[in-house]
DNA sequence: GTGAAAGCGCTAACAA
DNA sequence: TTGTTAGCGCTTTCAC
């Protein structure tokens, strides 16, 4: 491989401005620059980045960090949207899974100039990799919030507005009585702060629009879906609508209609709040939603984080997504007579 | 950050023995290698990756080439399967969308020694990327096949095994006439390998069963396979079983089915031969399928690969994957009376 | 507008 | 078993 010298000899310029003329960090004169720039086609010059690493250069890769049990369905479309943004901007997205010894990597890498941020996925509202991250002065940008957000950048979606988009719609159809699937959570099980904090929004905003909601946990996974659906069956067949939180689980949910002979949505309305767009259409009748941009968030998160590490941004990007009422197959008005198991 | 040079100065070595005691590519006497890993934990001291690859030392970092539209839902799997392998070697990917310019920037990567070489998905028969990585003598594997793979690391699909599989119980439940959904390909719309082969082996494993098979081009979404739903009652009423080859399609069609109120499995049978578990029970009924281990399949790629990093293989890794019948809730004996939509 | 030169921190060949 | 040392190719300061 040619470097940097043979470029120098044959352009007959001295090695600093062969660097020069190729990142423009300096004038250079415009016959300078072509007689360079010929010798980098002609010797088919490739700059060797490690080397300008160790000298002092910025890396281009950003760890995205995901839960540690691999990148969800859900958050795939971030992942995309993020990965996207990053190659339009000339960065990369190295993939690493969460856990106590892989933030400590992430920031050796950044001090060993490998890496230059992280992006941080499934946060959960007491996450360690913050921690970490901030005491280290790595910089980072989250999808999710943690509990403390002060001075740090974050997309997020605007749980209030998404929560209140979809309860009013419910309230129009003529909803009073609600049923909301949340993943478990608190008692050791998840913390993910999106959990949290759509359960508190959820049952503020039913209550404010005079309705009853009662929460029902399950895992999100299609079978939890089911067994929520079971639940509801038993437990709840006042209900008339159910909103689900997760994307997962709301489909398993539907399924599990279907299965047991509840007709959707005449006889039970279903409201998704999470449901990420490739999956909406997989299922009969589609789903309701109330949408979730992920992959303009997770643009944003990694805009957000390129700004921060080339200097642009002065305080955090703290950014919030509400998402739009998209009304398809599985909400109406609610029925009259209770729901049965057929 | 503490150096090399500074853990030297602190343990009362040569910065070559500490780099040897932590590397071990050289014997070190038991009490100096304790001397230097001290000192390594008193001075909080990490390695610094740039350097060390620019002195020589191999990258640990691996491309992960996927379709140029984002990692589908349905490569996901592969890619977590990787991922979990990579990490437990070591390794780490970096996600690279494909394209023309994309696969050169992984060559001077490599050359670079940032990259230590290419994992290829989504690859196609006659994939670029492939004549670019041999030409330049990037180390890679892939999940997938090309045309001519002599000398070349894959982890595929056993398409043969598969449809046999498949279409064996086919035959046994008693169906005769039966319709498959490809991706549209050829026409220059898609080269997509997999297509390509399961298209040939599925009319030649039919066909050696006795069996008609007509086949029904789709695109990979749900609304293509929404479209070939209309498309079997239209033009192919007398067809008892549908052999999805791809997976999104497949979940559509098995969702307008529904729609236009055609039962099944009584009316109609459906088998996927491409669904990845996480989408199989999204949908009601669940999917009768011959099941994709695309986490081995992933992990097999990954470690054939580092087996070639590390110079641990001697020939070509070609593996294949069958995968097993696991009957759900899509087949049954064929119906006796046309079907029909209602 | 351009050149010279001093590192960056590590690896590994060579020497002892 | 351990030490010495010459780079790896680039960035950047300082001088002209």
């Amino acid at each position: 491989m040619a470097t940097r010298a043979d470029v120098a000899k044959m352009a007959g310029v001295s090695e600093s401005t062969v660097s020069y003329a190729l990142n423009g960090k300096r004038s250079i004169s415009q016959e300078t620059r072509d007689r360079v720039l010929e010798a980098v086609k002609k010797l088919d010059y490739k700059p060797h980045f490690a080397a300008g690493l160790l000298a002092g250069a910025k890396s281009k890769s950003i760890a995205l960090s995901f839960g540690d049990v691999g990148i969800s369905s859900g958050a795939l479309e971030y992942v995309n949207g993020a990965e996207s943004a990053a190659t339009e901007n000339g960065y990369h997205l190295v993939l690493w899974p969460s856990g106590d010894e892989a933030i400590n990597e992430i920031n050796n890498l950044v001090k060993s100039g490998l890496l230059a941020g992280a992006l941080l996925m499934e946060t959960k509202l007491d996450d360690k990799r913050v921690e970490v991250l901030v005491r280290e002065k790595i910089p980072f940008a989250m999808i999710g919030r943690v509990a403390d957000n002060r001075r740090l950048n974050y997309t997020d979606r605007d749980f209030e507005a998404a929560a209140e988009t979809g309860i009013a719609y419910l309230e129009t159809l003529g909803h009073k009585e609600i049923a909301y699937i949340n993943t478990a959570r608190g008692r050791g099980v998840s913390e993910l702060s999106v959990d949290v904090r759509f359960h508190e929004t959820v049952v503020a905003v039913a209550n404010a629009h005079g309705m009853n909601a009662y929460e029902i946990l399950a895992e999100n996974n299609p079978a939890a879906g089911r067994k929520a659906m079971t639940e509801i069956l038993e437990k709840l067949p006042f209900v008339t609508a159910v909103v689900g939180l997760s994307d997962v689980s709301t489909i398993g949910l539907l399924s599990a209609a279907t299965e047991f002979g509840v007709r959707i949505p005449d006889e039970l309305s279903i409201l998704s709040l999470s449901t990420p767009t490739t999956q909406i259409t997989l299922s009969w009748p589609p789903l309701t939603t109330v949408s979730v941009p992920a992959d303009l968030m997770g643009r944003d998160a990694v805009i957000a984080l390129i700004d921060e590490l080339e200097g642009r941004s002065t305080k955090p990007h703290q950014q919030l997504y509400g998402g739009e009422l998209e009304i398809r197959g599985t909400t109406t008005a609610p029925r009259t007579r209770e729901i049965q198991r057929t």
